[in-house]
DNA sequence: GGCGTTCAAACAGTATACATTATAGGCTTA
DNA sequence: TAAGCCTATAATGTATACTGTTTGAACGCC
């Protein structure tokens, strides 16, 4: 039944490093369902080496919040409202202020990347393609992003996009949210491409309470944190 | 030279869990120099434990960003003048908005709290303890962070400024500085006690460019990141 | 038939042994 | 005397074996 989820070694690094990458991009691919379990013997066997980098790189990605720890294997986390609320509301602090020093900062090979990512993205959902979507709204954000000098800045953004990555996974899909994500993508560009920092903060204001309030109608299952049901409350800690 | 920097277990949870609280104690009480290495065998002996637990807390530090691992140990960090304005402009986006929640939330147990922090701070302002000053600041916050309900929030908070620590030492040592301080606590703790979010907001803000002021005037000798000088981009030491 | 107890399997935690790598210091040669 | 190479050492990276704990299932008793 467990379809061995087909990790493969990426050469760079040692090997912690590398397993790390590999069970990261699985997770950021959204290839792994939640309550998937993961045991680190078995990626270990599957990749050819033993448990203690595969043990080590489960337990940086358990502490960076990519997975949940229980005392029986580590899976993905199960996220509550409450979560993506509380997840959000960080989000809504700092991407605002990352945009702003994105429209400074990027240069023109970085606006040109920009434009790519949203033309594909325009292209794919009027194909209705929810994966090439993804991948292109997935590029969009990495760029500007990467032009945040601020690396703490930026790499709490990403830890914490990625924490809702269910999130996007659900509403990217949905055809009409991804209307109004293109238009949210296309007025942050424009703001990027002008270099105007204040139209991108607001913009991106607009983009992230959009994108929040779409999930929170588009998901009527999701329960609170202390609510009877399926989902896990996040607790993490070993 | 190297006294054995003195760490003991704290029973609770699994070996990992315990070395890795003891350190970070020691870290967050200044206890540990700049530039010291801490080596995974030493600790281990020293703890009469194996390596696999020690090396497992080291790194979990060193994601989390306490310390740093080179391929000849793990130190702790050195910060430059641009990592400082990088924290600190993460705080100044976080901290107000955690403040106000506080002061929502803060019921009246933990409103006690504060005012025995912010007047144990006065007595150890008043006595010249700065160490002592350190740690009623230290209660100050963990209390009014407590009480924020976003965890996600409050624990990114309290990461960041944790990298600072080394200017908290600095600043919280410094006579005139301990007034101001004190000052802008006496402030923040008078909003949270008339249960005021905005006040809170704007006074966190305020109370956070001070300390980082403060902190750049009391600091000539910090480089930026570039610079020839002492002081490495925050790698670590050979 | 339901509940409780026990046993077995699975998996994380820990320990120890071995491999690899990088740095520092010394030696040799120009 | 200085510079470059080589070797030794110290510390991390990796592997494997063992232990303890938890969970789930099966059997027996009430």
């Amino acid at each position: 039944m467990t379809k061995p989820i087909e990790f493969k070694r990426v050469g760079e690094g040692n090997l912690r490093a590398q397993v790390y990458q590999q069970i990261r991009l699985t997770i950021q691919r959204g290839e792994l369902a939640p309550g998937r379990k993961l045991v680190d013997v078995d990626i270990a066997a599957q990749l050819g080496i033993s448990r203690m980098p595969v043990r080590d790189a489960l337990m940086q990605l358990v502490h960076e919040g990519y997975l949940v720890g229980t005392t029986r294997g580590f899976t993905l986390p199960t996220l509550t409202a409450t979560d993506v609320a509380d997840i959000f509301e960080v989000r809504r602090l700092l991407e605002p202020r990352a945009a702003a020093h994105a429209a400074r900062t990027l240069d023109a090979a970085g606006l040109k990347t920009l434009t790519a990512a949203l033309q594909e993205a325009e292209a794919a959902a009027a194909a209705g393609d929810a994966d090439r979507f993804f991948q292109a709204n997935s590029a969009f954000r990495n760029c500007w992003l990467g032009a945040v000098e601020n690396d703490r800045l930026s790499q709490t953004i990403a830890r914490f996009a990625d924490h809702v990555l269910v999130v996007r996974l659900k509403t990217l899909s949905h055809q009409p949210t991804q209307a109004v994500i293109v238009a949210g993508m296309c007025a942050i560009h424009e703001a990027f491409v002008k270099r105007d920092a204040v139209a991108a903060y607001d913009r991106m204001t607009h983009f992230i309470q959009n994108a929040e309030e779409r999930f929170m109608k588009l998901s009527p299952p999701l329960q609170h944190s202390n609510d009877e049901g399926e989902s896990i409350p996040l607790q993490g800690r070993s």
